[in-house]
RNA sequence: GCGAAAGUGGCGGAAUUGGUAUACGCGCUAGACUUAGGAUCUAGUCCCGAGCGAUCGGGUUGGGGGUUCGAGUCCCCCCUUUCGCACCA
C-alpha cells in the first residue's frame, strides 16, 4: 500500500478521460444559458511553453471548472494565431517552411495544455493560417475597400539597402539591420491602411461602457486615442499664392505665434524651399531627417534640430509677417503636419526659440498682485487651469482669462473671419495592415496595367498562399519571386496583370477570431450572425496586459464595423476583461527580477516542474502565488508549499478511517462551522477572481480536518462529509487528484458533474462568542458570551474582566460601543 | 513631464463595508521518526522590554498631520517604488 502522493499516474489517467470524453465540448444551439470565455489567441512560436505563460491558462482553466461545478457549461475554445514573422524567420535561418513550422509547433503547445489538466473545446479549433479561415479576412478586406474603409497611401517603411527588404521594428536595432548590419533607411511604400479613424470618437465613448475592464486598459486606449479639441488656422504666404493650415489647441494664444515649423515631410516644404539659395543643404537635412527611424526620432528627447524656409507667412490675427521654418520635432501624421509656434506659452517651442534666436511674444500676463511664474513660459503651459493669466495687446480679448471659455471665443472670432475652423484631432492614425511578408493572408487585389487596382472578385475568394516558395531573408517578400501567385488575370478586362504581394498585418486574423469559433467549419460565410448574436459579446476575455492597446482596439475596431455591416447586433465585442500579471523571476544572465522569457534565461520549465511535483502542484502554486492581476515572482522553493499541501491531502483521504465512527464530544460542531466557513470563503474569493485567497481557505480546511482527525473530536461520518467539500472546493485549481481521490471515495458521479457546494448562515453561527474587549479603543481582553447577548449583558462581561477593571481603574466609563458578535469598545472620561 | 497603481514580518502575501493587524504559504529554529530525504509529523517564529515560567507591559501597516469611541482601510501634505504614455502642437 502506498499513500506517497505520485501526481504522475493519476494526472496521466484524468487527462486521458477528459479528452476522450471530449468533456468540454459545448452545444452551440441546444446550450441552455450562455457563458462564452475566451483565453488570448495564442501564437505557436516554437519555444515551449513556461509556466509564467500558464497563469493565463490555468486561470482559464479554474474558472471554468468552477462555473461547469455551477451548471453553467461554460463556451471555451482555443485556436491558433497561426501567421506572423517568427515563422518566416525559422524558414530563413533553419529552412523549415513556415507552415511544417507552425503546425509541429501547434501540435506541441496542444501537448503541453494537456499536460496543464486544461478542458478546451477543440470541437471548435481554428488556426489562422488555413485558407477556411484567412479566406474571410479576403473578404471582409473587400467589404471595406466597398465601403472606403479600406484604401492605399504611401507610407515609409524601414529599409536595409544591403539585404533590399522591408524590415519590422523589432528587426531595426539602432538604426541597423539586424541580420547585416547596414543602415536602414525610411523608404514610402504604397501601402493598405484600414480607416480606424473614422471611429475615433466612438472607440473613444464606448470605453465609458465597459465597466468590466480594468481602468487601467481603458485609460491606455484613451491615451492612445488622444483626443484633443482646437481648432484649424490658415495663414497665407503671399509668395506662394497659397496658405497653410496648422492644426492647434490653443487658438488663444494666436497673438503670440511668432513662427511656423512644418514638419520635414509636409507637401509645402519643397515649394517653400525653392529659392532658397541653401537649397541643397536643406533638401539634404530632409533626407537626413526623413531616413532617421521613427523610433529614434521620437524617442528619449532627441535634440530639436530646424532650417529656416527663407519664407514668410502672415498672422491671421496680428496681420505680422512670421518666418516658415521646418523641424524634427514637428511629426508628420499629427493635425496637419504643421504648427504655429507659441514659444511663451509652449515649452518646445521655447526651447526652439531660444536655439535661434527667434521672437518670444506673450499673450497671457499674470494678474496684479498675483506671483509672477518663474520663467516668461510659466503661464499657458499648465492649460486647464482657469484664471492663471490674463490677455493683453490682443484687442479684442484684453482682459479675458486663460481656459476653456476663451479659447471658444477665439475660434468663433477665427471662423467669422473666414481663417479657420474648429477641429478635434486624434492622435490614433489610420491601421497600416501591409506586410512585405510572405507567411500572412494575401491582399485580394491586382493591378492591370489598364484597369489599376481591381479588388479580387468574391467568388474567387480565397487567394491562397502558394506553398512552394524560397525563403532568403533577401530580395524583398518571397511572393514577388513566384510567378505562379504574381501573374494574373484583370477580373474587369482580362488582360494581364499583377497580384498584390503585401499580405495582412496578423492583428486582423485576431480581431475576429471569437466570432469563427462558433462556426469554425461553415464554408458559406465569416461566421454565423445568429449564433453570434446569441453567444458574443465576450463574458469573459482572459489574457496579459501586453494587448491592452492594439489587438484590444483592433477588435473593438472591427466588432463596430461588423456592427454597421449588419453583422452582428452589439459593438462591443468583450464584456468582462481580465489581465492576469506577469510571472518574473530572477535572471542570472542581467542579475535582476525579470518577467520569464526564453531571451532572459530565468524559465521554469512545466515540463520538468510536472515531472517531479505534478500539474496539479503547478497549477495551485500559480494560482496561490499572489493576486492574479498583479505581478508575481515566482519562487522555487514556495512551489513545495503547494506539493506539501496537495500530499496532505492525499494522505488525508486513507486517514478518514482513523476517525470514530461515533463523535465523542459535541466539538466536532466546530468542524462543521469550518466546512462552511470555507465554503463561504472560497466562493467569495472566486467570484473575485481571487483564486490565492481561495486556496489559503482550503489549506485552512485541511489543517481542521487534520486536527480533527489527530484529536478524534468528529466522528467518520463528518470528516468524510467535511474531506467530500474539500476536494469540490478545491477541484478547480487540482482537478487531477481530487477527481482521484472522489473516484477512490466510491463516488459514482465526476467531480466535474458534481455542482458546487453552498454555505448555511446558521452553520457559521457559534453559541458562544468571544468578544474583544477594548478600552479606549485598545485591546485589553477577550471574554466569552453568549453570540446573542446584547448590550447589557456585554457590557457587564466586560466589566467583570480583571484585566479590564485593572485599565478602567481611576476612570468611568463614559459609554460603550458595541459591535455586536466582535468587540465592545468602553470609553472613559477620567473621574473628577 | 503627464497618467495610473502600489508601499504591511526575513520573503510572497491576508484583512468585502472603518471593528482582534500579520490569515495561508515559504524560509528559519527546536524536537520526533528514520537502511539520511529536496520525505513526513509536532512545536515555535512581527519588534522591544520584564520574568524560571504559564504570562505581563509597550510599540508596529513608507513618514507627518487630521477625522473617529475605534484607521492598514477615510481626508490632507510629503517620501519611495513600479507600470503605461511621452517632441501629439
Amino acid at each position: 500500500m502506498n499513500n506517497q502522493y505520485d501526481p504522475k499516474a493519476v494526472e496521466a489517467k484524468w487527462q486521458d478521460r477528459w479528452d476522450k470524453q471530449r468533456v468540454a465540448e459545448v452545444d452551440l444551439r441546444s446550450a441552455a444559458d450562455k457563458y462564452y470565455m475566451l483565453m488570448m489567441f495564442p501564437y505557436p512560436s516554437g519555444d515551449r511553453l513556461h509556466v509564467g505563460h500558464g497563469r493565463n491558462y490555468i486561470l482559464g482553466d479554474a474558472l471554468f471548472r468552477y462555473l461547469r461545478m455551477h451548471g453553467k457549461k461554460a463556451l471555451n475554445p482555443m485556436g491558433w494565431d497561426a501567421f506572423g514573422l517568427p515563422a518566416e524567420n525559422a524558414a530563413i535561418q533553419r529552412g523549415v517552411h513556415p507552415h511544417d513550422w507552425t503546425f509541429a509547433n501547434i501540435k506541441v503547445m496542444k501537448e503541453q495544455f494537456r499536460r496543464w489538466g486544461i478542458l478546451y473545446d477543440w470541437s471548435k479549433e481554428i488556426a489562422s493560417c488555413t485558407p477556411e479561415y484567412y479566406r474571410w479576412n479576403q473578404w471582409l478586406f473587400l467589404r471595406m475597400l466597398e465601403r472606403g474603409l479600406a484604401y492605399k497611401k504611401k507610407a515609409p517603411v524601414n529599409w536595409c539597402p544591403s539585404c533590399r527588404t522591408v524590415l519590422a521594428n523589432e528587426q531595426v536595432i539602432e538604426g541597423a539591420c539586424e541580420r547585416c548590419g547596414a543602415a536602414v533607411v525610411q523608404r514610402d511604400l504604397e501601402q493598405w491602411f484600414l480607416r480606424i479613424t473614422d471611429y475615433a470618437d466612438r472607440l473613444l465613448a464606448g470605453l465609458d461602457g465597459l465597466p468590466g475592464w480594468p481602468e487601467k486598459v481603458k485609460a491606455m486606449q484613451r491615451n492612445w486615442i488622444g483626443r484633443s479639441e482646437g481648432a484649424e488656422i490658415e495663414f497665407p504666404i503671399p509668395a506662394l499664392g497659397q496658405s497653410l493650415t496648422v492644426f492647434t489647441t490653443r487658438p488663444d494664444t494666436i497673438h503670440g505665434a511668432t513662427f511656423l515649423v512644418l514638419a520635414p515631410e509636409h507637401t509645402l516644404a519643397a515649394g517653400l524651399i525653392a529659392g532658397n539659395p541653401e537649397r541643397q543643404e536643406i533638401e539634404s537635412w530632409i533626407v537626413k531627417v526623413r531616413n532617421t527611424p521613427r523610433i529614434l526620432r521620437e524617442g528619449e528627447a532627441a535634440a530639436k534640430d530646424g532650417r529656416a524656409t527663407g519664407q514668410t507667412a502672415i498672422n491671421p490675427a496680428t496681420g505680422e509677417k512670421i518666418p516658415i521654418w521646418l523641424a524634427n520635432y514637428v511629426l508628420p501624421d499629427y493635425g496637419t503636419g504643421a504648427i504655429m509656434a507659441v514659444p511663451a506659452h509652449d515649452a518646445r517651442d521655447l526651447v526652439f526659440a531660444r536655439q535661434e534666436g527667434l521672437p518670444v511674444r506673450r499673450v497671457y500676463h499674470p494678474e496684479e498682485g498675483v506671483e509672477e511664474g518663474a520663467d516668461e513660459a510659466g503661464s499657458g503651459s499648465a492649460l486647464g487651469e482657469p484664471g492663471r493669466g490674463l490677455i493683453r495687446n490682443a484687442p479684442p480679448f484684453d482682459g479675458l482669462r486663460e481656459g476653456a471659455e476663451t479659447i471658444r471665443g477665439f475660434i468663433a472670432w477665427i471662423e467669422q473671419r473666414g481663417c479657420g475652423r474648429g477641429k478635434v484631432a486624434y492622435r490614433l492614425r489610420d491601421w497600416l495592415i501591409s506586410r512585405q511578408r510572405y507567411w500572412g493572408t494575401p491582399i485580394p487585389v491586382v493591378y492591370c496595367e489598364r484597369c489599376g487596382a481591381v479588388p479580387v472578385p468574391e467568388q474567387e475568394l480565397p487567394v491562397e498562399l502558394p506553398y512552394d516558395v524560397e525563403f532568403t531573408g533577401r530580395e524583398g517578400n518571397p511572393l514577388e519571386h513566384v510567378a505562379a501567385f504574381v501573374e494574373a488575370r484583370c477580373p474587369r478586362c482580362s488582360g494581364a496583370a499583377r497580384r498584390e504581394t503585401d499580405t495582412m498585418d496578423t492583428f486582423v486574423d485576431s480581431s475576429w477570431y471569437y466570432l469563427r469559433f462558433l462556426s469554425p467549419r461553415d464554408g458559406s460565410r465569416m461566421f454565423d450572425s445568429a449564433l453570434a448574436n446569441r453567444w458574443a459579446p465576450i463574458d469573459q476575455y482572459i489574457g496579459g496586459i501586453e494587448h491592452a492597446i492594439l489587438h484590444l482596439l483592433y477588435a473593438r475596431f472591427i466588432c463596430r464595423v461588423l456592427h454597421d455591416f449588419g453583422m452582428v447586433g452589439f459593438e462591443e465585442p468583450f464584456t468582462d476583461l481580465f489581465n492576469q500579471g506577469m510571472i518574473t523571476r530572477y535572471s542570472e544572465k542581467t542579475g535582476r527580477i525579470e518577467k520569464m522569457s526564453k531571451s532572459r534565461g530565468n524559465t521554469v520549465s512545466p515540463d520538468d516542474l510536472i515531472d517531479a511535483m505534478g500539474a496539479d502542484t503547478e497549477r495551485v502554486y500559480t494560482l496561490f502565488i499572489g493576486p492574479p492581476e498583479k505581478e508575481a515572482e515566482w519562487s522555487d522553493e514556495a512551489v513545495t508549499g503547494a506539493y506539501r499541501f496537495l500530499g496532505r491531502v492525499w494522505r488525508m483521504a486513507e486517514r478518514l478511517a482513523e476517525a470514530p465512527a461515533i463523535a465523542p464530544s459535541l466539538s466536532e460542531a466546530e468542524l462543521e462551522r469550518e466546512r462552511h466557513a470555507a465554503i463561504q470563503r472560497v466562493t467569495q474569493s472566486m467570484e473575485r477572481f481571487h483564486f490565492h485567497t481561495a486556496v489559503a481557505a482550503l489549506m485552512e480546511l485541511g489543517n481542521a480536518l487534520s486536527r480533527a482527525l489527530e484529536e478524534k473530536t468528529a466522528s467518520r461520518l463528518r470528516c468524510e462529509e467535511t474531506f467530500d467539500t474539500l476536494l469540490q472546493l478545491l477541484h478547480p485549481m487540482a482537478p487531477h487528484v481530487t477527481e482521484e481521490l472522489w473516484e477512490r471515495r466510491g463516488h459514482v458521479e465526476t467531480l466535474l458533474d458534481t455542482s458546487w457546494p453552498e454555505h448555511e448562515a446558521a452553520k457559521l453561527r457559534r453559541a458562544r462568542i468571544e468578544l474583544v474587549v477594548q478600552v479606549d479603543g485598545k485591546l485589553r481582553d477577550r471574554v466569552e458570551i453568549d453570540a446573542g447577548a446584547g448590550e447589557k449583558e456585554a457590557r457587564a462581561a466586560a466589566m467583570a474582566s480583571p484585566k479590564v477593571r485593572e485599565h478602567l481603574a481611576g476612570s468611568e466609563v463614559a459609554k460603550a460601543v458595541l459591535v455586536p458578535g466582535r468587540l465592545i469598545n468602553l470609553v472613559t472620561r477620567r473621574s473628577a
